[in-house]
DNA sequence: GAGCTGATTGGCT
DNA sequence: GCCAATCAGCTCC
């Protein structure tokens, strides 16, 4: 049975439904796999969205669209792949970040020029092995090129921590909104030093080591 | 292996 | 002109 990602989007607070997508399989054109770490903004009030204060602007209006809305935008030469969840005109959103590769392999790994885990490790690269560009943007899931289905794959446990890239937001940079499969090898890697600048100020010590 | 830095594009102020 | 939710390669332990 196919999901309504229109009234999925709107099931649960972001952070939950940013879990929910872990173990869930993504393919674009027969390439895809199961995605293994995520992020969650949280709109207006995260100083780290790109939403912060209902800025909207031409590049992320696709926020404001209907939940289950797919959000491509353009990162230095990359893009970058988001969902929109919760009601329509509440810029919350989805980062998917990793992705552990099980259809259309050699595919992906000829369009990214790498092959094993370095093929969907990261936000950038996940869309470049699945060919996703702005022509992508702001398109309903169901119309869309993407294809999603839940609970492909159960995590055995999911870990959580700071987002990445997220640098002297006060509490949002610290905020455990991230979260990725615990002990997958896909997931994408963070420098340890990154990882001790945002742990400064953590206070709820419930951070994870992958 | 870990950390640092340059590359390079588009959008916003 | 500045900044950005990145990536890959190079340096230096």
């Amino acid at each position: 049975m196919e999901t309504d990602w229109q009234q999925w989007a709107q099931s649960a607070p972001t952070p939950v439904l940013a879990q929910a997508l872990l173990g869930t399989e993504l393919v674009v054109a027969g390439c895809g796999g199961l995605i293994v770490e995520t992020e969650a903004y949280l709109g207006a009030q995260d100083r780290a969205a790109h939403a912060y204060q209902n800025h909207q602007t031409r590049r992320n209006r696709a926020l404001w669209g209907p939940p289950g809305t797919v959000y491509v935008y353009q990162m230095r030469q990359y893009c970058l792949l988001n969902l929109n969840v919760q009601a329509q005109g509440v810029p919350e959103c989805i980062l998917i970040r990793a992705l552990e590769p099980t259809r259309g392999v050699a595919q992906m790994a000829a369009r990214r020029k790498q092959t094993g885990v370095a093929i969907a490790n990261g936000p950038g690269k996940l869309c470049q092995a699945l060919a996703l560009t702005l022509a992508d943007n702001e398109k309903p899931l169901a119309a869309s090129r993407l294809n999603l289905t839940l609970n492909v794959a159960r995590p055995a446990a999911i870990a959580s921590g700071p987002r990445v890239g997220v640098l002297n937001k006060g509490v949002w940079t610290t905020a455990g909104l991230r979260f990725w499969v615990a002990g997958n090898p896909y997931v994408s890697g963070i420098s340890r030093r990154a990882a001790e600048l945002h742990q400064k100020g953590w206070q709820h010590g419930t951070d994870e080591h992958a």
